[in-house]
DNA sequence: ATCAGGATTGGCT
DNA sequence: GCCAATCCTGATT
């Protein structure tokens, strides 16, 4: 089932951990493609890395409203990286949503990226936009009731992700320069589809 | 109006 | 390991 409303309107950082092993889904143009979550990272409030750092912006804005919406942007003018907007109104933390193992539609992943190998398809922030054609139109829409969604992993018995129940790794985030040293970077142990730098 | 820099990736040395 | 690609945002002049 889809996660409901319920279930980011928790702790941030609890909800970071939640998310490993659920799946991300997108029915997008061109089809339907889904992955395991297997890597994200938590930005907070008061966190001098986080968007949300110097107040609400037009560019960060879906990053005040409700939990549970995407928050979508475009880094270094060629990739785009997708977030989960988190805590109560006016609150902008965020999830950013970091590595995926390829689930359903791999077919269509390989044929985005034109690449074949599944450790290669999501394995980073970028490369799981493109696989599952996430972009910046996608920015404010609820996680909930539209084309991007998370379903709960038990919903799916037949399928799991690899290391999935099992432990949970957490280390300092990646490729930031400010609050570097916050652990707040978490995956699953046991997952061969982590990013790589 | 201008400009520095970024929650990355892929290719080359 | 190093570096270019590429462009939008936010801060500054």
């Amino acid at each position: 089932m889809i996660l409901p409303p319920e279930f980011y309107a928790r702790d941030t950082v609890t909800v970071t951990q939640d998310l490993l092993g659920c799946l991300l889904v997108h029915q997008g143009k061109g089809g339907t493609a889904a992955g395991w979550i297997v890597e994200d990272e938590a930005y907070l409030k008061g966190d001098p890395a986080a968007h949300s750092y110097r107040g609400e912006t037009k560019r960060n804005r879906v990053l005040f409203g409700p939990p549970g919406r995407v928050y979508t942007y475009l880094i270094y003018g060629l990739h785009t990286c997708v977030n989960v907007a988190m805590g109560p109104v006016g609150t902008g933390e965020a999830i950013l949503i970091r590595a995926l193992e390829p689930a359903f539609g791999v077919d269509l992943m390989q044929k985005r990226r034109g690449m074949d190998d599944p450790l290669e398809l999501a394995s980073g922030p970028g490369k799981l936009t493109e696989a599952l054609g996430i972009t910046m139109d996608l920015n404010g829409t609820s996680l909930c009731t539209g084309p991007l969604q998370i379903w709960s992993p038990d919903s799916l018995p037949d399928r799991r992700p690899e290391g999935w129940p099992g432990e949970i790794v957490q280390t300092t985030r990646i490729g930031i320069t400010k609050a570097a040293d916050r652990p707040l970077r978490f995956y699953l142990k046991e997952s061969r589809y982590i990013s790589r730098r």
